[in-house]
DNA sequence: AATTCGCAAAATTTATAAATTATTGGCTTG
DNA sequence: CAAGCCAATAATTTATAAATTTTGCGAATT
């Protein structure tokens, strides 16, 4: 349902409509294209190189992701942010990925630990900024911290699920994407990484699924202080 | 999100591609274009009277909604049905709707209990079979029955769970129109609908989410006796 | 004098039709 | 009998046309 964020191994795709849609995404995500714009046509075909019908195409499929918005006989817009819906995804995440991380575990076997244990390896010796001194954002972490994340909750055996909660952590990716740097020093997100990979190998459920809704809100709680004090 | 099924009060769509994605969806629901079944552009033009565009459009929105799947560049089809897919799909509404439900019921409150008091009414006075002697679908009843269910988690002041529900239940739809008939005088569907809304309105939070499920569950297993004995 | 209403021009989205490109199946050839 | 090529079929894309909305200007009214 979802395709990757980086790097599909150089496996070019099938269709343009595809093509545009994946670099769409992206843009939306990394915010490159900006809450609240408006996407005309005739923009997006220089911008892209297409023609209309594969990019109608790439909208509206995007549109019901919840990233574009499409107003009848008025064009699409890239999804506005606002501190409710922040406040009401990260919510929703962190039941859903509660119930799913709590399934995930009900059915731990030695594969899935082990390749827990690969992604966030991974995930560990991935610097997460390009340059140490001034922040700025390494894709490469964010793929394996997406990868981490996805493989938490992906040994539920609900694959409505996980498309789900892989829909819920695109949305909110923008959201990261636009409060930068600022929790760059001050938070210590890889120890809490290593820390909910732990419970989980521990098979303590309860405390696992109560690290990871942690982590969220603070997530959140760090983007919400960044976003209202601009 | 989502669109009625029935009865927009009169209101043409405003776009064309609008129109044919919520007849296309309307079909597939109720099973008319079967599961499975190729669609071919131009079979749907001319059954539905319409160009390649709003068409391609509507198929988009459908296949992000996975009642339709895009074979890159063979076309589309219906998404096939499986007893594994529909019992996934179970289980995970369970899941979910059980949370859903809760946090409903935690926000409880007089409006909401009153408008699923009429919604109740409205569903039981409705018959559920067009034809007394014979089973014969009634849209109406569908409509309720959708709305009562609706109701039921709609108070869970999350707009993305709600949708992702809402996708769960058209899903699983298509498995009751095809599954017909043979339920329709072994169960007591009504008294299901009423003893949830009783224990709902008593504030029996755990009662009711475990009513729910197995109501949820109950159906399931009649659809799949049905459709394993085909 | 300022504001509102209405009409016409411009811009943009939506739909159709035509052209291009890819895939499938059959036939010929090695 | 297998492999490769060619024709037919179908999907994808571009280009063109129609419909709708927005914008700007001017007149009329408060």
């Amino acid at each position: 349902m979802n395709t990757n964020l980086l790097n599909r191994g150089g496996e070019s795709p099938a269709t343009l409509a595809t093509g545009i849609y994946e670099r769409l995404k992206a843009d939306i995500l990394s915010a490159r294209l900006e809450p609240g714009r408006k996407l005309q046509l005739r923009f997006l075909m220089e911008q892209y190189g297409a023609g209309q019908t594969p990019l109608r195409e790439a909208l509206n499929r995007l549109t019901s992701e919840d990233l574009v918005v499409g107003k009848e006989q008025r064009g699409f817009f890239v999804q506005s942010i606002s501190l409710d819906e922040l406040a009401e995804l990260t919510k929703t995440r962190c039941w859903v990925e509660g119930l799913a991380l709590r399934e995930s575990m009900a059915n731990a076997n030695a594969e899935w630990e082990e390749a827990l244990l690969v992604a966030h390896h991974r995930l560990d010796r991935t610097p997460r900024s390009l340059d140490p001194e001034h922040f700025e954002n390494n894709p490469e972490w964010d793929f394996h911290h997406r990868n981490f994340h996805a493989l938490l909750i992906g040994n539920c055996a609900s694959r409505p699920l996980i498309g789900f909660c892989e829909q819920l952590a695109d949305r909110l990716h923008r959201y990261r994407s636009l409060s930068s740097r600022k929790a760059f020093r001050v938070r210590n997100v890889a120890e809490e990484h290593a820390t909910i990979l732990k419970t989980v190998l521990n098979r303590q459920a309860e405390d696992a699924v109560r690290l990871l809704q942690r982590h969220y809100e603070q997530t959140a709680d760090f983007i919400t202080q960044d976003l209202s004090t601009k």
